[in-house]
DNA sequence: GTCTATACCTTGATAGAC
DNA sequence: GTCTATCAAGGTATAGAC
């Protein structure tokens, strides 16, 4: 039951002790994100996807968020800790939507067309997100790059997963699974970069084109 | 004769006019780079590339180049217009390379080849440049974008436009030239972030690979 | 938990001696 | 063309009232 995270369950100072329960309220007060944390990491977000964690100021992210700037750091320790936050979510959420992907049909193939399409679909989808996940992640402390950075090797490591599977069972032909992985990944990723709102493309019609591709890439 | 460019040449303010000559020299003063500005060069190239455009302090780069933060501005109007520099010289060499590659050989298939290889060899060899042309684009002044935006609309063109003769040809099989365009560049642009010296592939054989790559995704 | 006010530091850029 | 010295502005973060 001990919990290292304040009542807001947001702040993330790596160093502080463990701290219990939720002090002298009575009530439940577990409720995960009040609204004024809310709009702090959706301020965060958009600061952040928007100009990069340098170019963005605490004063900004405060008045995207309708708060003064001494607000935020009633409930993030530092900048650093709230591009940590932005960060760690979605690399989870990335993550999620590649394992529900290859979950929902069981042949490589399928699974192939499957994560490629929901992947670059979400990385157009949540753009500011995925910039975030891409773009900032050097800009993370080294203790905290090191905890995205085994998700991101998680990600890695489905797709290389269903690459091995598919050359297996005959249904593909890859000279090189490490390096049509990182291809693969590369193509999707990419979609957060030139991605933008009020372009030609959907962001369903983007997932099904890249599928297409990348069959195309590892067909015999 | 008046000019406001110093005699380095290299001062760009975009609103500035043209300039003839070399000013005052009698002798040939033409000398493109003196030393103290390719240093500038360099340690901008590292520090950006390294750390990012805003993350970056003119103190940095002055240090890196053996110098006092006041004697960057001897040479440069400012952070921005050094960053222009490398952003512009960046994307000149870049489609240098991949027009280079395209007028090796005739046939749409070894075109192809040769533009990604040599694309993604490069990304890889001048991975610092690279990044600075791809990443801290978005951090150059609207006009200075501007400018660059038409030779990274170049670089589009030319792989856009193998693929058309490809197609055209009957070498190719290509559903969406527009999108599989991307998709190349995408992969190959990629090779920068990913790309660090002592890794396990040599950037010869990056590019070899991503060929490979490119012509499985086109093949009928 | 939010504010106002502000401390303290670093930044990009300039002035002026040499 | 380089330096030392410095400026004005803006940065992150904190103090303390409410």
């Amino acid at each position: 039951m001990l919990s290292t995270m304040t009542s807001t369950g947001v702040r993330s100072a790596g160093t502080e002790p463990a701290r219990a329960g939720s002090g002298a309220g009575g009530t439940d007060s577990a409720t995960r994100a009040p609204e004024s944390v809310q709009r702090l990491i959706e301020a965060g977000a958009e600061a952040f996807a928007d100009k990069g964690f340098h170019a963005t100021t605490t004063r900004d992210i405060a008045a995207r968020a309708g708060m003064s700037p001494a607000g935020v750091y009633v409930h993030f320790a530092s900048k650093e800790d709230l591009l940590f936050q932005l960060s760690l979510r979605g690399h989870q959420r990335a993550l999620e939507v590649l394992e529900a992907a290859r979950a929902r049909r069981a042949a490589p193939p399928e699974q192939l067309a499957d994560i490629v399409a929901d992947f670059a679909q979400w990385h157009a989808e949540h753009f500011r997100t995925a910039r975030i996940v891409q773009y900032e992640f050097p800009h993370l402390s080294p203790e905290h790059r090191d905890v995205v950075l085994r998700l991101r090797k998680d990600i890695d490591a489905i797709v290389r997963g269903v690459l091995t599977a598919g050359v297996g069972s005959g249904d593909f032909e890859v000279p090189d699974v490490p390096g049509t992985t990182l291809a693969l990944l590369s193509m999707t990723i990419d979609v957060a970069r030139w991605y933008e709102p009020g372009i030609r493309r959907t962001p369903g019609a983007i997932g099904t084109a890249y599928a297409e591709l990348a069959l195309r890439l590892v067909r015999p």
